[in-house]
DNA sequence: CAGCATCCGGCTTGATACTG
DNA sequence: CAGTATCAAGCCGGATGCTG
């Protein structure tokens, strides 16, 4: 906890037990990235982010949603008219991880194939 | 589940159901990441990386490590030694993987002050 | 040393019902 | 439409103990 091991080295892209570790927890779980994913091109209704992120429970949006606006990665905005709308947005810390997500995601595109196949051994 | 719901939309970067899910599924969870990273700087032993990786279980660490191999990311090598020592070590497709999780680490350095602050509100 | 087997608590999820 | 509340079920991960 008190962590941060000083690795005297100039700065070490990952100490294992410090600082990464409590913000890697946040995000790798398994919904904040595909959320944050969802939100790459702009706002969103909370029914459009239900319709994009296949197999979401409703539940399961509700709370990830929940969690990334209290760490400050999404803003909900939400519009008093009759139909109730509410939108999510990225904010401006939510969109320095978006060149990640992105990476991330053509990655996996990239070597999916290779890696079902391994997997298929 | 039949997912894939005709998102009439053009095809985006990231198509929410698909490969990138299947891929990121897998690599997204608790420990994988953390693992990978540690092998960062070459082979490690099963203890080392115990020790590496403050926290994790033996049997998570187990758990992974299999996965991981499975997967390809990491290649395992057992040496017929008197007490027994097996290394782990990021595979070519591994260490395509890196520079994310490096990427990552050093994301979650840089914001990790402004998240806490979020949060603690 | 490496890693498998077992028990268990918590999170994830799906379904359902209800509110603003 | 956009949630919240609740319950039951399943999976995951954690701690402990045992084996090759």
């Amino acid at each position: 906890m008190t962590g941060l091991t000083r690795t005297n080295s100039c700065p070490p892209p990952m100490d294992d037990g410090g600082a990464v570790r409590e913000v890697l927890d946040r995000i790798s779980d398994k919904w904040s990235l595909l959320v944050v994913g969802a939100l790459r091109e702009g706002p969103l209704r909370f029914g459009a982010l239900e319709k994009t992120i296949t197999g979401i429970s409703q539940r399961m949006l509700t709370l990830t949603l929940k969690h990334l606006v209290e760490d400050g990665l999404i803003s909900r905005t939400a519009y008093a008219e009759v139909p109730p709308r509410v939108e999510y947005e990225l904010t401006d810390l939510g969109k320095t991880l978006m060149p990640l997500v992105i990476a991330l995601a053509e990655w996996a595109l990239e070597h999916r194939d290779e890696i079902n196949a391994n997997r298929r051994r």
